[in-house]
DNA sequence: TGCCATAATATGGCCTACCAAAATCCTTCA
DNA sequence: TGAAGGATTTTGGTAGGCCATATTATGGCA
């Protein structure tokens, strides 16, 4: 007993991760970093060269991330990486809005000054990574800041449905995050956020969610409308 | 060209659907009505042999039902039908609550009496159900209700996403409207979002959806109170 | 009898190889 | 030139096998 307690106190934190789970987050990740662009065909003999793993793998990737809306099926042609019009990312955002703005008011009426004080820990990150110019920090440390706003009041299904959809629009908001201003202007507005989760106002959170998301929606929007889609 | 788009116009649809698409449909449909229970192992082979196909397919079919969040993998020992819990039922009605309640501010909004009639018609349909003691027809008709009321203001991403959501409640929602008096007070509650919408009433139609999901809320955790989990 | 080591079985994870059907590209011949 | 008709590419689907792990028998030993 004492030895496997022992062994089990020493025991290596094994991966534990499947090859198919390697092999869907590098597929996503290369689709969310754009190494694979909107509209290009996912063809399942090169992606298994390119992954290393058999056609079986593949197969259930494409599957899995057709089922996140990042890879569309065209009938007898095969898998593409997933087109976001103009109009889906609109309606992303406000899904996002509502969802966010619903969970600022759980923080708010929870009264908890924990709360408050882990999103300030966030928003530090993210204004020392505008500053430092990291770009993928500032993404990084907006999801975490989100994130903790759901898992502090136990909503992880709504964040699930959050990060889902976020994945779809991760080129835009990269690309929002970068527009003039919005180093000043978004970290400003998540402040907003959080001083009214810490007064205890709900209402108030809730809006002040909600204008954050809508903003980041109109840059988006805006950049849309420069460059025309990719087709 | 006139010929082709002659031909496009008497072109019959055609299935289209895949052996794999079957499957999918097959064993959500068996995990939704109740055929396999929740924690029912589900076994790759076995199923092969129940469904007619290969590993290949149902492999694919059991990994889009993970990320649906039907299903659940455990680790070693493979995948089972996934136990939803008291908290994520309730979470998953929040989250309808405040999407159906923008659906219904929208449609408020729009002032188009096209979809109150639309949504009085789906209204009906329901009220008939009841009188005629078809459950399945309730259901069927709810959600086409909530369809009209997403569609109507063409937010299918978020229609998209209640509907993820709301397979996984699906043996819940059938008993709650089998709860006394759910034949009068739910179609009322819905008649209050109907007339929200004719009126032009934004807030008031985003208060009467939330208060129904809301009353369908509290039946589900009486049921799940009531009734011990399967564990 | 009771317990432990071992073998058998079940099952998931992964692979290769194959076939049919559809789309597409390419060649050839009138 | 241009249409018929292969050849190629690629998906959809199948079969079966290998290995590792986990569970379950099983049999032998104290």
């Amino acid at each position: 007993m004492n030895d496997n307690a022992h062994s089990a106190a020493i025991r290596v934190e094994r991966p534990a991760k499947t090859l198919r789970e390697l092999a869907l987050d590098k597929v996503r990740e290369a689709i969310v970093s754009g190494y694979f662009r909107p509209g290009d065909r996912l063809v399942e003999r090169d992606l298994c060269a390119q992954l290393g793993v058999s056609r079986t793998i593949v197969r259930e990737v494409l599957r899995h991330l057709e089922s996140e809306g990042l890879v569309a099926n065209l009938p007898n042609k095969g898998p593409i990486v997933a087109q976001l019009n103009h109009d889906e990312a609109k309606q992303i955002y406000e899904i996002r809005a509502a969802l966010e703005g619903m969970a600022a008011r759980l923080c708010a009426e929870q009264n908890n000054p924990a709360i408050a004080d882990a999103l300030d820990k966030s928003l530090e990150d993210i204004k020392r990574s505008y500053r430092e110019k990291d770009m993928a920090g500032v993404l990084a440390h907006t999801s975490s800041f989100y994130q903790t706003l759901f898992s502090m009041v136990d909503r992880h299904v709504a964040w699930g449905v959050v990060n889902l959809l976020t994945v779809r629009i991760n080129h835009l908001r990269s690309m929002t995050i970068k527009t003039e201003n919005r180093d000043v202007q978004g970290p400003a507005q998540m402040a907003r956020i959080v001083d009214a989760i810490r007064r205890g106002d709900g209402e108030g959170a809730y809006q002040a969610a909600m204008d954050h998301v809508t903003s980041a929606s109109a840059i988006a929007q805006a950049v849309l409308s420069g460059r025309q889609p990719i087709d």
